[in-house]
DNA sequence: CTGAAAGCGCTAACAT
DNA sequence: ATGTTAGCGCTTTCAG
């Protein structure tokens, strides 16, 4: 805290409104704030007087009574560094680095910009910074958290059910808790990438699976799976990944020797495909002549690779927007029925298959 | 904002504290804020209150009182929509997406975090969003802003001074005003990629540069010049692109064409870099054996790229830290003159040049 | 060096 | 339907 004598500052107040309007600072309290009820006559004095003066409520001063902040915070919860899993980066502060970070901002800040909600940004990656978040909760500091968890055993989706914070996540909990959270279907998603792929023709098809104990990974294999069996594959061979290009690259590699004839592969997002195509190109396969590739996420890699990315698009900023409206819906709700909401994905088609 | 019915909190506050301890209120805050002249006894029996209490200030009441929110806004400003400049990505909302914001926000953080002042996060590319940003710095519902101008003929800066509010760009203004910043030897960096070039040998050497009217643009292609020249290389074949990878690929196939031998390339940033190596290969030039190439800014791009790019690194999450330093020590002090920090680059030698 | 008291600007009972 | 009033929790004179 910087701690300097106060800056002074001359801005209309609620009292001054109410001068000029000739009316009570309660009734202009009571237009700000929409109330009904009111003379629509002094309504529109009231509005006038409030151009007049050039009016902003004092947010401070309403927090302090209403006990709401009309702000809420997106936190990125990283593993604690110690037990970082493998395959997050490690570099230290880099967590604002996933690059749905800043779509997430975006797409959340179109929403509550328009409502007047403030959006902190906060990062958590241990144990004391989780109690200073609960803390921040507790205190009333902030009215609710929309939680990038970034590893399958974050502890903080379970404390913030337990603390009665509202709170929507990005994408299904890693366990199956009663917690807001928007997603995509990602059988589906998965899905569309294996019809494409066995539409395109291709004889052995193949995948780069994510992490199998996060939801994304484990959903995304199965959506797969599944789809490729109702085409009468019922085998698909895989190997794991850890959703770094390096890993992609590694699998592909694995997979290239399993499969040595592969012609179609699903990489789990596009920094693994981006692996796989340097993979495949070393390896003096064609794409996709040879073999098609396609990703998930639609990524700015996969727009940057060449040949282009095909790939399953999330729609994350529409997903992110949703997000605070569950959020600012739920605050003041806390006891209402978790939702959550599942968004479509679309298949984007490019150069890579 | 929502408007719903307080919702029930029982924390502990400084009457609390001052009961447990046995002192008035006044004591307790002056403990809480360090004030000196407290008997050092009494400050022991109240930190003892506020352990056991777990006290925590609600920043609400003493926003209201001193006139300080504690908090400040990371703004990233982008071009009006209908002015936007050709070379910005026009996808609405994608401004989040620029590669250093997510750097950025975790820099200014990393300081942040620990003095215990908020981060908020705006989105500004309109009059009006220039109007509501200032109203909430007006208001006093922010202490200052850190600011990210994605172009160079933001009013915003010019605003921000004329306001009073304390803040700090991150990059050197457009134009010459008196506004603090944060930079990055944007000569000395190009001048290093230079060096690298002609020590590696390169016959002709060309240059991909950035837009003429941004800081970073001028100054990458000065500095490269200047440089050049001290090796007794006095002309230099330059494009201007337009910081991204498809201005990147334009410029690069000019270059070939107007210098077929070329066998060095600095591109003003990565994503052109990128383009510009996509070109290369099509050409069948191989990189680095047939022209080296470098880039700028050491992006997620740069290490993606194959052959991984060498490239010219900018520390900025430590330069985020600093714009957070000085922003901080701007507020309650905006008639202080104005500072700039400049930060030293370094060459990262990977496999492209 | 400490306590008492006066608000900061606003909302929400409670009266009228 | 509108005004009056009592705080929300804190800092900061001002006395003592």
């Amino acid at each position: 805290m910087t701690s300097q004598s106060p800056a002074p500052r001359r801005v209309p107040t609620l009292e001054h409104v109410a001068r000029v309007a000739g009316v009570s600072r309660a009734t202009v309290s009571r237009v700000i704030n929409g109330v009904r009820n009111v003379d629509p006559a002094l309504v529109a004095t009231v509005q006038r007087a409030v151009d007049e003066t050039g009016y902003v409520p004092n947010r401070a001063a309403r927090s302090l009574v209403t006990g709401r902040t009309y702000s809420v915070a997106l936190v990125v919860s990283a593993p604690d560094p110690e037990f970082g899993d493998p395959y997050l980066p490690t570099e230290a502060g880099h967590s604002f680095d996933d690059p749905f970070f800043g779509r997430i901002a975006s797409g959340a800040l179109r929403h509550l910009a328009e409502i007047d909600v403030h959006l902190m940004l906060r990062h958590v990656n241990s144990d004391e910074g989780r109690s200073r978040l609960m803390s921040s909760l507790r205190q009333g500091d902030l009215d609710g958290v929309l939680l990038i968890s970034m590893y399958a055993s974050d502890p903080l989706p379970r404390m913030l059910i337990d603390g009665g914070v509202p709170a929507v996540l990005f994408g299904r909990p890693g366990a199956a808790l009663p917690i807001c959270y928007v997603d995509v279907n990602q059988r589906a998603g998965a899905a569309l990438a294996a019809d494409r792929l066995v539409a395109g023709g291709c004889r052995s098809v193949v995948t780069l699976s994510g992490p199998g104990d996060t939801p994304a990974g484990a959903d995304r294999l199965h959506g797969f799976r599944d789809a490729m069996a109702r085409h009468g594959r019922a085998y698909v061979p895989s190997v794991e990944g850890d959703f770094t290009q390096h890993g992609g690259e590694a699998a592909m590699r694995r997979l290239l020797e399993e499969v040595p004839d592969l012609g179609g592969v699903f990489a789990a997002n596009d920094l693994m495909a981006l692996g796989a195509l340097h993979v495949l190109r070393d390896a003096g396969r064609r794409v996709p002549e040879d073999v098609a590739a396609i990703g998930f996420d639609d990524s700015r890699a996969a727009l940057a690779a060449r040949p282009r990315l095909s790939t399953v698009r999330q729609p994350v900023e529409d997903m992110a927007a949703e997000m605070a409206r569950l959020l600012v819906a739920r605050i003041g709700h806390t006891q209402d029925p978790v939702t959550a909401t599942i968004f479509e994905p679309v298949l984007i088609v490019r150069e890579s298959g």
